[in-house]
RNA sequence: GGUCGCUUAGCUCAGUUGGUUAGAGUACUUGCUUGACAUGCAAGGGGUCACUGGUUCAAGUCCAGUAGCGACCA
């Protein structure tokens, strides 16, 4: 203790957040054993991609989880917190060869392994940056337990997860329609497809019917370029319009290919013309409506989006060039009918916005179907709880339609398929050790399958093979299931459900019990932060000019589970004030706490005190409950509530006149006594939110320990709460309040003390006002006070207020204006008036006085008695004024 | 087209099982260098809780519908 209060009066976050976490890694703080006779509480960090620094989201996914980490480590859980990155395997290729890029290299240029060796660089710099931002943030992980999707453990979980899949036959190739980027050139899964709804034309042609001359079919296509790899025509088998020409043949126009008019019922005979063009190689519903008609695929689209040798005459154009000349044929043959404007959703590519070619290639799948069933089900069956409850039916819903997932990708950037492929004897082998020769016919020329597997594959199985799967670690044994799953509603489908459905097959239990979705950080014209626009906020630049408690706190209040939070500097100054007013209600405490001896004696509590301590517990339990439903907006409300409303306007300025020797040295000793002990308690519970600030002020304070950060989290005392004191407060406090109010109408000079004359109607309120003079004194500066039991001869020529069952009076000879008092107090009269009429209604309502529970009677009759009394009293003042 | 969310003070948002005169921060007005804090203190103004209807003794809160905005899915 305590050089604290020779400390300037404003906050410096620079000085104190680096120390303090030094402090706490180098203390081990941050790390877990396991502790077999201690509840584990675990979290499994959202791994960052490698691809880049952190945002103002990973701020808030992070800070949320540290709450909730520092929260359960000091009510005395065995924490653990697994901090890691993700390897984001087209995000970070796309990087570097973007880098490459500018000295006009490509990664053929390097090859395979020179362009990997690349990637590593890249990765170990983002990382340290990563790593270095999530320290700054104040993220209390467990350093020592950090992976990376590709580090040596999660590349052997991935290999044993596809080796076991494969056998049992839930991993297959095929040829396959699948989402192809021709910019990323690889593979995407369905989930990855962002649809944009864009304005387009609707094109109508003619297919003429073939051996009858002049007739022919309409079809309506958005893709007119594809009708090249068309192979049939469909209609709704109920289609009257069509029923006669199914079976037949059209001349495919330009083209001159016979192909078949068929039904299936997947065709909306409202749409367009009721007749559509199939192109089973191009469009994933003309794909399956191919398979079921054994309709040929024809390729017309390469997988640089130009058009192939199958396209004739328009190979070598680029889709939308080839586009342009087949609407210009079309027009000039006569087979364009017309021309209508449409908007329909396009597929684009999530990485980098190009948009999508649907095309059939050999491709990896997961047959989803039977992963998905359990994942369903643990959600049903409350197994897994989505917070808030909304996120479960999206998850739910996703699941239900959902189609075998793509995982190879055309890449080298991630997991290799652990397959291979006798280039003998043409087997297929898949192993989770490098097979060195055929099992068929033992020949050593083998070659790896040259893709890789989807990043979400390995991040899929995060939860466990963070602690160690395949093996059966002790971790794994004590620290999984994990308790909850932090992270953003953007990556439900991605994530959340691929590792549901991952540890459900590989764990047989569910990886986590709780999901709690937050939402996305918008910017202050509400929307979404973006490279494009430029309106990203780096939260390096924010720590560094407010501090991390800063941003922690801003980012948490004011926010609703699941809700997007608008990010706004002015919020930041708010919170950044908050932070030096606990600095400066800090500084005061350790300044009056030079000559205070801990239990040297026993405290004698005054009103004061027992209401303060009586707040105070009530804030351990808001805190306490609110972190329990993951409402840290609603926890962190109420701490700043009760530090900044009732501890500093209140119970600070309150208790001022006894540390300065204006009473007892009991009284003094008291004081002291709750100014410390409130003060420990409350850091402590506002630690999660702010951890820096509380562990600097801790330190100075007399409480022994290592760190704030592992001292125990306070419990609520029933032996604190003291109702009587509260009400006794709030009828004291009303008082000072309603004087002030009176001193500032009208104009009463601050500094100049007023004579205050009370009159009480009932004997409980004059003994409390009694006990309570010298706060009245002190905040609403009155002097003297006199109280009378009973109300007398009323004073004439006074500003009045009536409070509960309070006359309160000051003459201020001379500073009444005659006009105002009475304008005060007919807006006093008419809202009382207003409010009563208000209470009456409803205690004359018949259904009310039957029907509504005996407390909310009761109380409404209270409010009704104290209302008449109040009309009275101002009635009579104004009387008197008005002659 | 389907699903979900949002609409509360000038602005940004809380308001979790229906029950004080609907709150906070910020902005605004007025007055204050009162021995922690001007990143502060005190007092004040400001809302038809989007709209319509329903349930109920009682609706910002529950139900149905409408409008606008947003997100996701197809």
């Amino acid at each position: 203790m305590s050089e604290l209060a020779n400390i300037p009066s404003t906050y410096n976050p620079q000085e104190t957040e680096q120390k303090w976490y030094e402090y706490w890694e180098k203390n081990g703080f941050f790390h877990a054993e396991v502790e077999k006779d201690k509840k584990p509480y675990t979290i499994v960090m959202p791994p960052p991609n490698v691809t880049g620094s952190l945002h103002l989201g990973h701020a808030m996914d992070n800070t949320l989880q540290d709450i909730l980490i520092r929260y359960h480590r000091m009510q005395g859980y065995n924490t653990l917190w697994v901090p890691g990155t993700d390897h984001a395997g087209i995000a970070t290729q796309a990087k570097v060869e973007e880098h490459l890029a500018k000295d006009g290299l490509s990664k053929y240029d390097l090859g395979r392994e020179k362009f990997l060796e690349k990637v590593w660089e890249w990765k170990d710099k983002y990382h340290n940056r990563i790593s270095k931002q999530l320290r700054m943030l104040g993220s209390s992980c467990d350093w020592d337990r950090e992976r990376f999707t590709m580090d040596e453990g999660c590349s052997k979980a991935v290999r044993e997860v596809f080796v076991r899949l494969y056998e049992k036959g839930l991993i297959y190739r095929g040829n396959y329609i699948i989402n192809w980027c021709p910019k990323c050139q690889t593979t995407i899964s369905d989930i990855e497809v962002e649809h944009q709804d864009t304005p387009g034309q609707l094109w109508h042609v003619k297919y003429p019917i073939k051996g009858e001359e002049g007739s022919y079919i309409t079809i309506a296509t958005t893709r007119p370029e594809t009708i090249l790899g068309d192979t049939a025509v469909a209609v709704h088998p109920d289609d009257e319009r069509y029923t006669d020409l199914v079976g037949k043949k059209v001349i495919l126009p330009i083209v001159g290919r016979e192909i078949p008019i068929i039904a299936d019922s997947y065709v909306d005979p409202a749409f367009g013309t009721g007749a559509v063009k199939i192109t089973p190689s191009h469009d994933p519903n003309d794909f399956e409506i191919g398979l079921r008609h054994s309709l040929p695929d024809l390729v017309v689209i390469d997988k640089a989006g130009k058009m192939t040798e199958e396209a004739g005459k328009y190979q070598g154009l680029d889709r939308y060039e080839c586009r342009e000349q087949i609407v210009a044929d079309l027009k000039e043959q006569g087979y364009l009918l017309k021309i209508e404007e449409h908007n329909h959703a396009v597929g684009h590519c999530y990485r980098c916005d190009t948009i999508i070619e649907p095309l059939v290639s050999s491709q990896w799948f997961v047959k989803m179907k039977p992963l998905a069933k359990p994942a369903i089900q643990a959600v049903l069956d409350g197994n897994i709880r989505f917070v808030p409850e909304r996120f479960t039916k999206i998850y739910l819903g996703w699941l239900e339609n959902i189609r075998d997932w793509c995982i190879s990708r055309q890449l080298w950037w991630g997991h290799r398929i652990p397959v291979w492929y006798c280039q003998d004897c043409g087997e297929m082998i898949c192993a989770s050790v490098d097979p060195t020769s055929c099992p068929s016919c033992a020949s050593t020329n083998l070659e790896q399958d040259p893709d890789v597997l989807d990043t979400w594959f390995s991040s899929g199985l995060w939860p466990f093979s963070t602690l160690g799967w395949p093996e059966k670690t002790p971790e794994l044994e004590h620290f999984y299931p994990t308790s909850v799953l932090v992270t953003g509603r953007d990556i439900i489908f991605f994530w959340v459900a691929r590792m549901i459905f991952t540890s459900l097959e590989f764990m047989h239990e569910e990886p986590f019990k709780d999901v709690f979705i937050h939402g996305l950080i918008l910017d202050a014209q509400g929307r979404k932060m973006s490279k494009s626009l430029g309106n990203g906020v780096d939260p390096i630049e924010v720590i560094e000019k407010y501090g991390a408690d800063t941003l922690r706190f801003m980012l948490v209040t004011g926010n609703t589970p699941g809700n997007d939070l608008r990010f706004q500097f002015e919020r930041l100054e708010g919170t950044r004030n908050f932070a030096n007013k606990i600095w400066n209600a800090s500084r005061f405490v350790l300044m009056n706490l030079s000559d205070f001896e801990p239990e040297s004696q026993k405290p004698e509590y005054t009103l004061a005190d027992r209401w303060i301590l009586t707040k105070y517990n009530q804030v351990v339990e808001q805190v306490t409950n609110n972190l329990d439903k993951y409402e840290m907006g609603e926890a962190a409300k109420a701490i700043y509530e009760f530090i900044w409303s009732q501890f500093c306007d209140w119970y600070i300025e309150l208790v001022k006149p006894r540390l300065y020797g204006k009473e007892t040295p009991k009284s003094k000793y008291t004081a002291q006594y709750v100014l410390n002990y409130v003060l420990t308690n409350t850091l402590k519970l506002l630690h999660p939110f702010m951890p820096f600030i509380t562990e600097e002020i801790w330190q100075h304070l007399p409480e022994k320990g290592k760190s704030i950060m592992v001292s125990k989290w306070p419990q609520t005392d029933s032996n604190l709460v003291d109702k009587d004191a509260e009400e006794s407060m709030d009828l004291l406090m009303e008082v000072i309040r309603s004087i002030r109010n009176i001193r500032a109408e009208m104009n009463v000079p601050p500094g100049k003390k007023a004579e205050v004359i009370i009159m009480a109607k009932s004997k409980e309120a004059y003994a409390i006002v009694n006990t309570g003079q010298e706060y009245v004194a002190r905040l609403a500066n009155g002097e003297p006070i006199n109280i009378y039991e009973g109300i007398g001869t009323k004073p004439s020529n006074v500003a009045t207020a009536i409070v509960g069952d309070l006359e309160i009076y000051l003459p201020l000879e001379g500073l009444i204006d005659l006009e105002v008092e009475i304008k005060r107090l007919e807006k006093e009269l008419s809202q009382t008036k207003k409010e009563l009429e208000r209470v009456t209604g409803k205690l004359s309502n018949e259904g009310f006085l039957t029907k509504a529970p005996q407390e909310v009677i009761a109380k409404e009759q209270a409010k009704q008695r104290e209302l008449l009394v109040k009309e009275k009293a101002l009635l009579e003042r104004l009387k008197m004024f008005r002659g």
